[in-house]
RNA sequence: GGCGAUGUAGCUCAGCUGGUUAGAGCAUACGGCUCAUAUCCGUAGUGUCCGGGGUUCAAGUCCCUGCAUCGCCA
């Protein structure tokens, strides 16, 4: 095991968020970056689901906590696929396996005497779940509920953190990248410059009991730390696992920048408390303002991921989130930012690169690749700038600093549309004897796509694999490989494909009119409209009868269910992510029969040129077929496997 | 209040250990091409590098100080 990345596990109290998606996305590329080096790569997320926010929740739905819990749990994984974030593992708190592991090391560090009992008066937010301190109050009200805290005496438990301050001092001075970038270890030592207190680890069971008992006393659970960072060592087997030494040592982890103390200086001191190595390295990022303003549920500007995706695409949002954010800064979110970003680095800079050069191998060397024939200067610099770029860019993803990664790649999208103009193909072909140079010309271009896409695997995953078929180039493929130049045989048959990303309208944020597109001229169409109605087919149509034609106007297809879930303030709607094979909303009248769990991973058919429409707020992009037989209602299948987009005809 | 970070073109930011006319992308204007998703290429710019002192042959880059913004701590 090279590399074992984890996103903190989230707080079933809130859906999820941009800046959750964030956490996911970046874990999910670097995993997947490292996979492309040939490195063995673990990755796991999942949901903290215990506390007193969680029970108040709970209640205000008249729900259990559990059943609370399983229903935002289930929300953050039906959140990720849509961004094709792909853990291999999703963990929570609830799990008995976890369960079991935290009483075990409670017992552990209690046994070692690093856990004391202790009487403890202050001053109790409920809102917060924490005591303040008299300074942090503003006209004796918590700052942040604005409620006044209840004067609170109790006995409790605590960690010997103080212990193991120097020890820790000493492990950061000595290892500069346990916590990057720089800035967040600064903070950490600065703070580490004052002494530490021990830190509260339980809970009374008089005033919450949604937590997991203290082993060694049943009148107390464990309070927040010692319960969700010991998910990293659950998902990975601790104690008894065989791998789990090698997975542990390879343990880095991605959080934001909001909960540094508890990963930075609670985690380690525990681990060390258990006789355990720290975690390899912690990376720290920032938060995504929405235009300019702090993302807030107050405020009511909380982006959802699910529905950037719905509107851009999952490999826009993901390239967005990765080239926008400086990693460990503070980035700024906004639809006119999203926008400019696929038009023009996406759809005028990547997409027509491509597009322009496929057509050009199409029509100067009958979709093969060329036998390239001796390399002038021009050629020699692109191949060069090609190879940098892989270099630069592996070497960027290592350090989490996706955006310069990206900066990289794009300087050779940059190099190759240049490399276009400055030696015309379209001029040489008109030209027989210059055959041989055009041949070099096209080749080089395409070996530099081939190179870019091999980057862009793990920041663009399907648009990589968009690229990587149409160039006829097995996906996946190592970048130690496969990152090298020349490799693109001649002959390979070239299959152009339809354009990477549309231009969108930078008001409405959408494609201009998706099917229109290839709008026939008005008098055109109206002139189709009319050859339609002679006598004859006036008679079929009043017996109900539909031609050929009009059946294979129906853009019926396989779609495979990748998420699902309801649509609010509606009995009878299901908002489903399928694929077919590309990814789209539909929105189908079947909750009243279907839940929402059952439906991933099913195959249904689904009409795919529908007109677009809207229900209850959602788009929907096509409809899903279903028998209906008095009042039960049964889906659509194929009797056998067929992969998603198949046409059914 | 203490510690720290940041302040560079209209916008987002690069500028490592001080060294030639301060850079990139986006946006703007003009010109060119036609292979391409009205795309691409070229040219043009604009900057008291937050203010004020200082060190140095030489400072956006180092030091001091003031201001502004932000973060952590109290």
């Amino acid at each position: 095991m090279s590399l074992y990345v984890t996103t903190p596990i989230f707080y079933v109290n809130a859906q999820p968020h941009l800046g959750h998606a964030y956490t996911a996305v970046i874990a999910d590329a670097a995993c997947r970056f490292r996979r492309l080096e040939g490195e063995e790569v673990r990755f796991q997320t999942g949901t903290d689901e215990h506390g007193e926010k969680v029970v108040e929740a709970a209640e205000r739905e008249s729900l259990s906590p559990k059943e609370y819990a399983d229903r935002i749990s289930a929300l953050f994984r039906a959140a990720w696929p849509g961004l094709a974030i792909a853990p291999d593992h999703f963990i929570r708190t609830t799990e008995p396996a976890h369960i079991k592991t935290v009483q075990v090391i409670l017992q552990q560090v209690h046994d070692r005497g690093d856990i004391y009992f202790s009487e403890y008066s202050g001053l109790y937010c409920k809102g917060c779940e924490r005591f303040l301190t008299e300074k942090e109050l503003v006209d004796g009200l918590c700052p942040d509920h604005q409620t006044p805290p209840q004067p609170v005496t109790e006995q409790n438990y605590f960690f010997r953190m103080g212990k193991y301050q120097q020890w820790l001092i000493d492990h950061i001075k000595a290892n500069p990248d346990f916590i990057t970038p720089e800035r967040y270890r600064n903070e950490v030592l600065s703070f580490l410059a004052e002494p530490l207190e021990d830190l509260c680890i339980s809970r009374p069971t008089s005033r919450l009991t949604w937590g997991i008992p203290l082993p060694f006393d049943d009148r107390f659970v464990t309070y927040v730390w010692f319960d969700a960072l010991i998910n990293y060592l659950t998902g990975i087997g601790y104690p008894d696992a065989p791998d789990f030494g090698r997975r542990w040592r390879a343990a880095e982890h991605i959080i934001a920048k909001d909960i540094l103390k508890p990963h930075a200086i609670y985690w380690p001191t525990m681990l060390k408390a258990m006789g355990l190595e720290p975690y390899r390295r912690l990376h720290v990022h920032g938060y995504w303002n929405v235009n300019d303003t702090k993302m807030s549920k107050s405020i009511g500007n909380v982006v959802r991921p699910a529905e950037l995706v719905d509107a851009f695409g999952t490999d826009t949002v993901r390239y967005f989130l990765m080239r926008e954010m400086a990693f460990g800064l503070d980035a700024s979110f906004s639809a006119e930012a999203l926008v400019a970003r696929q038009n023009s680095d996406l759809a005028n800079d990547l997409g027509n690169l491509f597009s322009r050069s496929l057509t050009m191998v199409g029509k100067f060397a009958d979709f093969k690749v060329p036998v390239p024939g001796a390399a002038g200067d021009a050629d020699r610099e692109l191949a060069a700038a090609a190879l940098r770029m892989v270099a630069e860019f592996r070497d960027q993803m290592h350090q989490f600093a996706f955006h310069r990664a990206l900066q990289a790649v794009w300087e050779v999208v940059g190099r190759a549309n240049r490399y276009i103009v400055e030696n015309a193909p379209w001029e040489l072909a008109k030209d027989p004897a210059n055959s041989e140079r055009l041949a070099t010309v096209l080749y080089h271009l395409l070996e530099s796509l081939r190179l870019v896409a091999l980057c862009l695997q793990p920041i663009m995953p399907e648009t990589a694999a968009k690229m990587a078929a149409a160039l006829g180039v097995a996906s996946p493929a190592g970048l130690t490989d496969h990152g090298r130049w020349g490799l693109l045989a001649a002959g390979t048959a070239i299959t152009p494909c339809p354009a990477l990303f549309p231009r969108l309208d930078k008001q409405t944020g959408r494609a201009p009119a998706a099917a229109p597109a290839k709008e026939l001229p008005a008098k055109a169409a109206q002139a189709a409209k009319q050859e339609e109605t002679p006598a004859a087919a006036d008679a079929a149509d009043a017996a109900g009868l539909i031609g050929f034609d009009d059946f294979q106007k129906l853009d019926l297809r396989v779609a495979e269910v990748v998420a699902a879930e309801r649509v609010k303030k509606s009995d009878r709607l299901l908002k489903l992510t399928v694929k077919a094979p590309e990814e789209r909303t539909i929105v189908a009248g079947i909750a009243e029969h279907y839940q929402p769990e059952e439906m991933v991973g099913r195959r249904v058919i689904i009409v795919a040129n529908l007109k677009p429409a809207k229900l209850m707020g959602v788009t929907s992009q096509g409809m899903v077929l279903a028998a209906k037989d008095g009042k039960a209602l049964v889906l659509s299948a194929v009797s056998g496997p067929v992969a998603a987009g198949a046409k059914v005809s």
